[in-house]
DNA sequence: GCTTGCCGTGAAACGCGTTTCATAGTTTAC
DNA sequence: GTAAACTATGAAACGCGTTTCACGGCAAGC
């Protein structure tokens, strides 16, 4: 392998002019410029990338943490991320966590042992004032919204309530809601709105652990199994609400007169299942992220709410008196 | 920032001992270990492993090259590469192409560059041997099939056949198919098949493009639009199948009866849909991928083939007489 | 009693590009 | 005409962990 070193030798120069041709600096006379040039023709010279990392003290690299690379919206936020870093001349290492602690506590140590520059938290499962700690190390931030820490975000709370209101004003009075994981930020914020606009007597028509389309469809057995069930679902993701719809499809129920539905995440899905839900621009919010994480300005902690908007389908209308 | 040297002088031992400590070597004693540790906690010292990548030449890091990372096949591929890499104490960047080759080139130059130790090709616009010019580099893994490369694939020819056979079993004559990408090395051994199995008269049964849920949902407008239409249809992969069944149920059409429907990976949506499909194993894909790219056997070019499954449901089923 | 062989330790070289600082020759400026 | 400002170039230090080689001490083997 050559290396600088073996070039200035051939090109009769110093390592300086070597590198300032490698980088492009201004201050390099023509024909030593030349004679560097076909140096690194004559020696098939290739830049060793690891030793300008340590060099300059940065990787060019960002991390990112999610429980798992292939659930449509964290690859959306995914794709987000991947086009900028691609466009800024930046890479991307991904770490799947499953939400295992010890997982993230890996992810954490990389940023300490520089082989990130930054980090961009997808979802965790780890306390956010441990996540913080590691602050010291570099930008971390997230994609859900804590006080005092980078993030972008989008209002659950409100992206929730809108959900519920349309379908109040659609006539329903008998709301039920789906969750994910019990105990995330983004769940908790949304059982709030629930509670807040529905004000719900029992918690029978909150259906927890809701994540897959497979999830959809038990949730669907689930509510044909009750005796006093809703006539109206805001579903935590559009495959839970896919999963749900063609599942009591298949039992002969119709969708919106037996149960209104409302999807989130507005996906490719939504559009072909004609799907009433809020969508929400993951993209974006991948972008931003990485941008605050490549930015000089991240410890002040910026926040960007990205706006959610209802989308209109046929699994929700208006009830006909 | 503190780093061996520091250790040394403050344990007073010498840096190749320190080394040792960090690396678990037997040979060193035990007060000397102790005093090191002590330094360690004393200058809350973390190692800097872009030095130790330098050092060893390895980045315990592999490039994966992919058109979309939210596209369903190649992020089940991803989730299988995250799982391993994980376990394996390695690192994957990912690099999406969007099929543009200057892109894909920036991705070789990377494995040139020594940014990785290995590279998974899941897809790829440009001529293989052109990309197998960077092996000298290093351990290049493609995950579709081509002659002396190591490849993980499936067999798109038979897995193919093994749809349209079935069809045909089904007492179906009028078979067409959907294909992604027109020139893809997939595409050109379905369509092999196809030719082979079926023979059709012409190619208005092709429909081509079919990559999403919503060109799947076109292909069902093509199709109605059709005034000689086939009775069944292999498709190119389960979202598509998803469009097109979706948009016909709306349209009135019923499935198997109006049109049989294939699909193809075996996704959650084929379970929730009831869809007879080509369940292909993409994890396992991913994984074995990975393990040839960290293995020393990679420049025998190993070739895995990957079994596929055809998997009934209810959108094939055979023709009542 | 002498040769192997293992244990423990450190100096120095190595991997390799970037950057600071010093030096010298030219211009430009007033 | 002299000071100030560039331009051009290189030696050496820097970022930091790993590894080779050499050496002293000590125990096992014959």
């Amino acid at each position: 392998m050559t290396n600088i070193r073996d070039l200035a030798r051939e090109a009769e120069v110093s390592v300086t002019t070597v590198s300032r041709v490698l980088n492009d600096h201004p201050y390099v006379a023509e024909d030593k410029r030349r004679a560097v040039q076909d140096a690194i023709t004559k020696l098939g010279y290739i830049r060793n990338q690891t030793a300008v990392q340590l060099s300059t003290g940065q990787t060019k690299t960002i991390g990112v943490m999610l429980p798992y690379v292939d659930h449509p919206y964290h690859a959306a936020i995914l794709h987000g991320i991947a086009q900028c870093a691609f466009e800024e001349g930046y890479r991307f290492l991904t770490w799947q966590t499953n939400y295992i602690a010890s997982h993230e506590q890996t992810v954490l140590q990389a940023l300490a042992q520089r082989e990130v520059d930054g980090l961009i938290v997808v979802s965790h499962s780890l306390p956010v004032d441990e996540i913080l700690r590691y602050e010291q190390y570099g930008p971390i931030v997230f994609c859900e919204h804590h006080e005092d820490v980078s993030s972008v975000y989008i209002n659950h709370y409100t992206a929730f309530q809108s959900g519920l209101k349309t379908l109040q004003s659609f006539g329903h009075t008998q709301i039920g809601i789906c969750l994910g994981r019990p105990d995330s930020t983004n769940s908790r914020a949304r059982k709030q709105a629930y509670q807040d606009t529905v004000s719900p007597e029992d918690t029978s028509w909150i259906y927890q652990q809701a994540l897959t389309i497979e999830d959809g469809a038990d949730i669907a057995r689930q509510w044909s199994n009750q005796s006093c069930r809703p006539s109206a679902l805001l579903t935590a993701s559009d495959h839970v609400a896919a999963g749900i719809i063609l599942e009591l499809r298949k039992q002969g129920y119709r969708i919106p007169e037996d149960l209104a539905v409302i999807g989130f995440d507005g996906s490719d899905l939504a559009v072909v299942l004609n799907l009433t839900t809020v969508a929400v621009p993951y993209e974006t919010i991948g972008r931003q992220a990485f941008f605050i994480a490549i930015s000089d300005n991240w410890r002040d902690h910026p926040q960007i709410e990205i706006p959610t908007a209802l989308l209109s389908g046929l699994t929700a209308v208006k009830v006909k008196e």
